[in-house]
RNA sequence: GCCGUGGUGGUGGAGUUGGUAGACACGAGGGACUUAAAAUCCCUUGAGGGAAACCUCGCGCGGGUUCGAGUCCCGCCCACGGCACCA
């Protein structure tokens, strides 16, 4: 035997995997026995590979082996993230194009990677800053435009000065850059935006669908931030103007003695006139303006201004109320306005006191017998610096204190089913005080009752502790002791206190009375009028059909969520694959409005649509077309062809059956135009309506797609989401068929039926934009380009970027220079290894439908609420356009831990103390490396680097080696036990992705093994199958000695014998009244009887009994006995 | 402030549906081999007491449930992470 030398093995191996393609993915997978592991997408930075690298690495590609082993087909692939600032930096820096640093990066890291042993197939190797790789990133953009879920918007966005680029808001740690520190600030700027917010909704409600870490779960739902309430709105005195605010608290309406808008809100410029104090007000929103965002967030101190002269009427109760501009009220959140209700909400509460506002209380907390959750809300919110109290007892003049300070006594409230309040309560007092006094008690309920609280009760499941307060200032609290049964109240500096002291029903009242008003929490409504009595529940619906009865208010869901921007103003990144021409969007047009079934040009929004084009200086013809009760398409198209003549400067504009009209207009004139716009379009007869048959009748329902595509480039349908009537799939249908930009939107009133219907006009206007399509894919990065930042896009500096496209496109078309998000990049890679080559489609649907989902992904925590948020968000885009049959990416996810340094703290250069995985692979050995970082404790947890640990696991990797020289041809028969034992161990734990467990179970198996003298062939084989996923060049080599054919990587998983790990005898733990007094050895089929017959034979169990009768005796076989005396 | 996660020897960490707390490893101490060191091997290693058998105390703190609690329940403390004026 020659000594352990992992440096030769490992290489040798290698070579081997390399040269025979063992781990290229088995083209006989389906999607019955297929595995799909992911480890996260690198960036390939210039320093190399780090310790969390190879640990992810490392945990996938165990987890990987051992799948192989028990028969799955494994597709592992790896690729690189390899667009992005860090290389682009160090290019302006060194002056080298970032293409050469960061090819030079990934040779690196990918000799890295195979030097750990990983086995990944390496023919599905992807790079995002390949060319045929941003090709699909490109075409990825034009399928989000083609939904209508790109958009390009002006208004203020996250800017890093000193990277001159534009930030997600998930690229911001704590305000500041995530990249460079800087301080983000506030910039307006016309940018791309991709519409996650529309899928806000099944983004929170698919994460039903995976089996995700329940916490990462939790920080997406809090990211996206749904919250349901009601949009109000609130007139202003004595003008036309309305102000609309979002408020999940409709139930407390009535308690809105304010109004406050963000300094931003367009409102406080339309207010000029009313304003009486406008310069204070206009210096406030400039302060406002100058402070980033990190001073609004740190600052918590309320400001404002109240805007004089201007007054709101409360729609509930009809008063007046002042209307206020503060920093405290976001605009970028709801309407940009609230109501306040300083009452029950703490920051409209702080606001109030500073301001000296009213605050009216709207909402009593219920005390409520249900629950520490409601105890808790309800009643100890109110009363943070109190004392707990105290209830009288009959005897006059003595206490029950319910729970002290200090937490020496307090009495437990339950209700069984069936029981009452009364009885309940009177059951507790009497266990545990041993005092009755039912005097006491229902003059405690009678008082509540009087005050306007409500005891409450919920179908006699009432748990939980009962606590009363009186509210005592600091200085006033005291301690509590309790001395046999008679409860005394002392000060802190132990003088008695009159046992009256706090029991006065009116202080009681009058504390909780100012205290509730910061009490937002579930209660019972006073105050209110028609809501009085209701509970917090109740009132909002009431609220709710109240604010719809009277037109002013509906329900709303809101989210924290934004829109992703995607722009960058920088070079290293994918070209946005989109044309503009300035001309286009600025010529005057022809519009042409063509309304529905039963209606006409002055119903709906078509008389505003027309006075809002023609201020832009369009013309808008609209008129009604004939026969509209009972209408055909191709009639009411002769006539509107007779009302206008149709050119290259039209746009038509349709709604609802207009459609069929607008496409009958184009097939019957032939003639092109600029524009076709379709408002909730009838494209097919098929809804459930009975307006069904008419329009059944209208049309023969078969168009000329292809003719109509041909005259018009330009078709955009607007889909209202919410709208059951037209069905979803039509739409996607006539998308499909017209290859329009379909955009889905809320609309005002179903079907568009609104009057001002803001996406209609956005939408109806030419945007000079023009998606590229797939043939002119992909736009490349041209390489003549100076990369220094200036704030502007390096590629408008580009001599070649925009050569040809006028020839292509026609006269003022220029492409874009801005570059698209990373993380865009990075959305959609784990589609890309499954069909790395294809040239027609980022992935074959065969592929995606035999790979995805992924079974298992790796990655870490810090890209939850950015890659892992935009990577489903992707896939769902996909399932919409019916590209895939699945709409969730990741089945099963999972984090690594941060490995920080052997001082503690996080690795960096700073410290010193920076491990490069590469340097102990070569100390150490890479089985040594893969192990030790598994070993250091669980794969989600947090850990540290250590020297001796590394030292630990070699020692371990030595013994097994050695263990060749005892090989016999039989060993012992407890020594086999002993392997099965291990099996299940490492087959579990593996399985569980417990890899430390696993290791140390391996650990006790290679110690027993040592201290034989001959260990079994076969006993030692599948020692070393089980060690193949963690250390598989050693496997390797050992399998190679043991001389069996083929890898020990892809040999089967051992399958352990459960018979074999019943042991003849039992060593079990016996207690004497719950104490360990002792061991005893029993036949593995001991009786209880036997059990306990040795138990008491044991001398020391004997000493402790003492003679006595045993009260009880347990027996948990195989466990323990305990014997109670 | 809100949400989440965690708290076990000198250290990293094990602990099954509640059933012998501290597996495995590091470190430390002692010993063997060696001229010596490294490497390797053996022994000890939660604290306190005891010559020993054993005993007492021990999983952040205080209570509770149970024959039995690191594990379940109630109340608190601390640390870390996330969000942060989101109406």
């Amino acid at each position: 035997m020659s000594q352990y030398n992992p440096k030769e093995i490992e290489k040798k191996w290698q070579a081997r995997w390399e040269e025979q393609k063992l781990y290229k993915t088995p083209v006989d997978a389906t999607s019955e026995n297929k595995m799909y592991i992911l480890p996260q997408l690198p960036y390939p930075s210039g320093s190399g590979l780090h310790v969390g690298h190879a640990e992810v690495y490392t945990a996938c590609d165990i987890f990987a082996r051992y799948q192989r082993m028990t028969g799955k087909k494994v597709l592992q692939a790896i690729g690189w993230d390899s667009f992005g600032l860090p290389a682009e930096n160090y290019a302006i820096k060194t002056n080298v194009h970032p293409r050469i640093n960061t090819d030079k990066a990934i040779e690196n890291f990918r000799s890295q990677i195979k030097q750990l042993g990983i086995s990944v197939d390496w023919e599905r190797e992807v790079g995002s800053h390949n060319a045929d790789y941003y090709k699909w990133t490109q075409w990825f953009f034009l399928l989000m435009y083609k939904r209508g879920l790109a958009y390009r918007k002006n208004q203020a966005v996250n800017w890093c000065d000193s990277c001159k680029t534009v930030l997600a808001n998930a690229q911001i740690v704590e305000g500041a850059c995530e990249r460079c520190d800087t301080p983000v600030l506030q910039k307006e700027m016309e940018q791309w935006y991709l519409k996650i917010t529309d899928y806000a909704d099944r983004l929170i409600d698919d994460l039903d669908k995976v089996d995700w870490p329940q916490e990462t779960i939790t920080r997406q739902r809090n990211w996206i931030g749904r919250s349901e309430g009601a949009e109000v709105q609130f007139s202003v005195k004595d003008t036309e103007e309305n102000i609309t605010v979002f408020t999940t608290r409709p139930d407390t309406l009535f308690g809105a003695t304010y109004m406050v808008l963000a300094p931003e809100h367009a409102l406080v410029q339309g207010l000029q006139e009313t304003i009486k104090n406008w310069d204070e007000v206009q210096a406030y929103v400039h302060a406002t303006e100058k402070k980033s965002n990190l001073d609004r967030q740190v600052d918590q101190e309320k400001t404002g201004v109240e805007l004089k002269g201007v007054k709101a009427i409360n729609p509930a109760n009809g008063e007046e109320v002042p209307v206020w501009i503060a920093d405290y009220v976001l605009a970028t959140y709801g309407t940009g306005a609230i109501m306040a209700v300083p009452a029950h909400d703490e920051r409209d509460f702080a606001f109030a006191k500073k301001f000296g506002l009213e605050i009216r209380q709207v909402v009593a907390p219920s005390v409520a017998f249900t629950g520490k959750k409601a105890m808790k809300d309800g009643v100890e919110t109110l009363n943070r610096r109190c004392i707990d109290v105290i209830i009288e007892n009959s005897d006059g003049g003595k206490f029950l204190l319910l729970r002290d300070v200090d937490g020496v006594h307090f009495v437990g409230g339950g209700v069984e089913e069936g029981e009452s309040i009364e009885e309940a309560l009177t059951k507790e007092i009497k266990e545990e005080s041993g005092y009755v006094n039912y005097v006491i008690r229902s003059r405690f309920i009678e008082h509540f009752n009087a005050q306007g609280y409500r005891i409450t009760k919920n179908k006699n499941q009432i748990t939980g502790s009962v606590w009363f307060h009186v509210q005592l200032t600091d200085e006033e609290r005291v301690s509590c002791e309790v001395d046999e049964g008679r409860h005394e109240m002392y000060w802190q500096d132990k003088k008695k206190v009159a046992t009256d002291i706090n029991w006065d029903p009116h202080a009681l009242a009058w504390n909780m009375f100012v205290e509730a008003s910061t009490y937002s929490g579930e209660g019972v409504v006073v105050n209110s009028e028609f809501l009085n009595d209701l509970t917090t529940q109740e009132a909002k619906t009431r609220m709710f059909e109240w604010l719809e009865e009277k037109n002013i208010g509906k329900k709303k869901t809101q989210y924290k969520l934004r829109d992703w921007s995607v722009s960058r103003q920088r070079f290293w990144g994918a070209p946005i694959p989109v044309i503009s021409n300035e001309e286009e969007k600025n010529k005057k047009r022809l519009y042409v409005c063509l309304h529905g079934y039963g209606s006409g040009k002055e119903a709906i929004f078509w008389p505003w649509l027309k006075q809002e084009l023609e201020l832009q200086g369009h013309i808008v013809k609209a008129f009604d077309l004939p026969n509209t009760e009972k209408p055909k398409a191709d009639e009411q198209a002769t006539f509107a062809l007779e009302q206008v003549t149709l050119d290259e400067n039209t746009v038509i504009v349709s709604q609802s059956h207009g459609a069929a009209v607008a496409l009958r207009m184009l097939e019957q004139s032939g003639k092109n135009i600029a524009k076709l716009c379709f408002v909730d379009p009838v494209y097919v007869p098929e809804f459930n309506d009975k307006k069904r048959t008419v329009v059944e009748d209208s049309t023969t329902w078969e168009f000329d797609t292809e003719k109509v595509k041909a005259l018009c480039s330009e078709i955009t349908i607007i889909g209202d989401n919410a709208f059951p009537i037209i069905k979803k799939e039509h739409l996607e249908k006539m998308a499909t068929d017209l290859d329009a930009r379909l955009v889905y939107a809320q609309s005002n009133k179903p079907h568009f039926d609104g009057n001002e219907e803001q996406v209609i006009l956005d939408e109806a206007l030419i945007s000079g934009l023009r998606p590229l399509t797939i043939q002119d894919l992909p736009v490349i990065l041209p390489d003549d380009v100076d990369f220094k930042p200036t704030g502007q896009s390096p590629l408008n500096y580009s001599p070649s970027f925009q050569d040809g496209v006028e020839e292509k496109y026609g006269k003022g078309w220029k492409r874009e220079v801005d570059t698209l998000d990373t993380f865009m990049c990075s959305s959609w890679y784990f589609f890309r290894y499954l069909d790395p080559k294809n040239d027609e489609a980022f992935a074959s649907k065969e592929q995606l439908k035999k790979w995805m989902p992924i079974d298992f992904y790796l990655g870490g925590e810090e890209h939850v609420n950015g890659h892992l948020l935009y990577s489903r968000f992707f896939t769902k885009v996909l399932f919409d356009e019916g590209l895939i049959d699945f709409d969730e990416p990741f089945k099963v996810n999972r984090h690594q831990g941060l490995i920080s340094g052997e001082d503690g703290r996080k690795m960096s250069k700073r410290w010193g103390n920076v491990i490069n995985p590469t340097d102990v692979v070569n100390e150490y050995g890479a089985d040594t490396v893969r192990m030790y970082e598994m070993f250091m404790g669980p794969l989600d947890q947090a850990k540290a680097w250590n020297t001796g640990g590394v030292k630990g696991v070699r020692r371990f990797l030595e013994k097994v080696w050695k263990l060749q020289e005892k090989l016999a041809e039989t060993g012992t028969e407890e020594m086999n036990r002993i392997l099965h034992k291990t099996i299940k161990k490492v087959t579990g734990d593996t399985a569980e992705l417990q890899f430390n467990t696993a290791i140390a179970a391996m650990m006790e198996c290679a110690n027993a093994f040592t201290k034989e003298t001959q260990i079994a062939k076969d006993d030692f084989a599948t020692f070393v199958s089980i060690l193949a996923p963690y250390a598989p060049h050693m496997a390797e080599e050992l399998w190679e000695v043991l001389g069996k054919e083929g890898s020990a990587t892809l040999a089967e998983w051992p399958a352990y014998d459960e018979s074999k790990l019943v042991e003849d005898t039992l060593t079990v733990a016996v207690q004497v009244n719950g104490k360990l007094r002792g061991t005893i050895t029993l036949p593995a089929d001991a009786t209880e009887a036997q059990a306990f017959e040795a138990a008491h034979a044991e001398e020391n169990v004997q000493r402790f009994i003492d003679g006595k009768e045993p009260k009880k005796q347990i027996y948990i076989p195989g466990r323990i006995v305990n014997i109670v005396v």
